[in-house]
DNA sequence: ATACTAATTGCAAAACTTTCGCGATTAATA
DNA sequence: TATTAATCGCGAAAGTTTTGCAATTAGTAT
């Protein structure tokens, strides 16, 4: 947590306190949209909603978080961590598992040295069908 | 193209004119918005924007196409292809350049042994900053 | 402590994206 | 050619995200 306040300090933006709150939320949960940060944040002390958007995509241009929008109208934020997780979503029941295989550092490496671009992370989703879908999808 | 159409009809989906459209228009670029999908479509016959996104949204569900909200406010729609491309985006300016290195068939039955999900396919995003960009950031 | 300044916030409105209900149309089948 | 379930277009609604501007605030220097 500190890290990323340093590193926005160093940056020269203020640490506010919607700021940090809006950092401790993402820390504290897995993946958030801007809506349950909104009253996640809110719980503590005063927030609107266009302080959230604006801090989401300074956030995500500094590359501490990242979005997606996995199956769901509206996107999700997630902060970007050192060990890092993905899901596997099911197409039919929005269902969701964890896995955490990704061998990245090593793709990153390469990329790296392809492209001369400077990686700083990445958002990887796989889709399928859930164990209970599968009957139900191959049958129709 | 003519595997998704057979597909979509041994599901029982109809073959209309609007629906091979927007299928086509999918072919033909790597990449799409709604409204560009809506404007292409347009140019040749005509279609409602409704009619484009209840279209997407059935060809989510067969997994026939995927989505991305790369850094841009509106989702991007592409096919799903055998080789399957990937993108690396400049946080910075937007800049994009595709990668298709990602042995993706042996995580994926890594994944299906150990989930019991029926992989279907993927999204894979890398964010980083291009060349151009990486001078500006770093003396920030 | 106080003053200063640029960054940030809240608010209200606007812009944009996506979904939905319903009557009319159409593709597929008999 | 008739039938019917799926699909379409339209208009409205719902939901999400951005923006302008005046007021506030964090960080720095005095």
């Amino acid at each position: 947590m500190q890290d990323y306040l340093e590193f926005l300090k160093e940056k020269g933006y203020k640490l506010t306190k919607q700021r940090c709150k809006i950092l401790e939320c993402l820390e504290k949960h897995p993946s958030l949209s801007a809506e349950e940060i909104l009253s996640l944040v809110n719980q503590e002390i005063e927030v609107n909603l266009s302080t959230i958007y604006r801090n989401l995509n300074l956030l995500l241009q500094m590359g501490l978080i990242r979005k997606s929008n996995q199956l769901s109208q509206s996107d999700y934020f997630e902060l970007v961590r050192q060990n890092c997780s993905h899901d596997l979503l099911c197409l039919a029941c929005g269902d969701k598992v964890s896995f955490s295989t990704c061998n990245f550092n090593q793709l990153a490496k390469e990329i790296e040295s392809e492209t001369k671009y400077q990686v700083k992370h990445h958002n990887f989703e796989i889709y399928g069908l859930c164990p209970k879908c599968v009957p139900k999808k191959t049958e129709m």
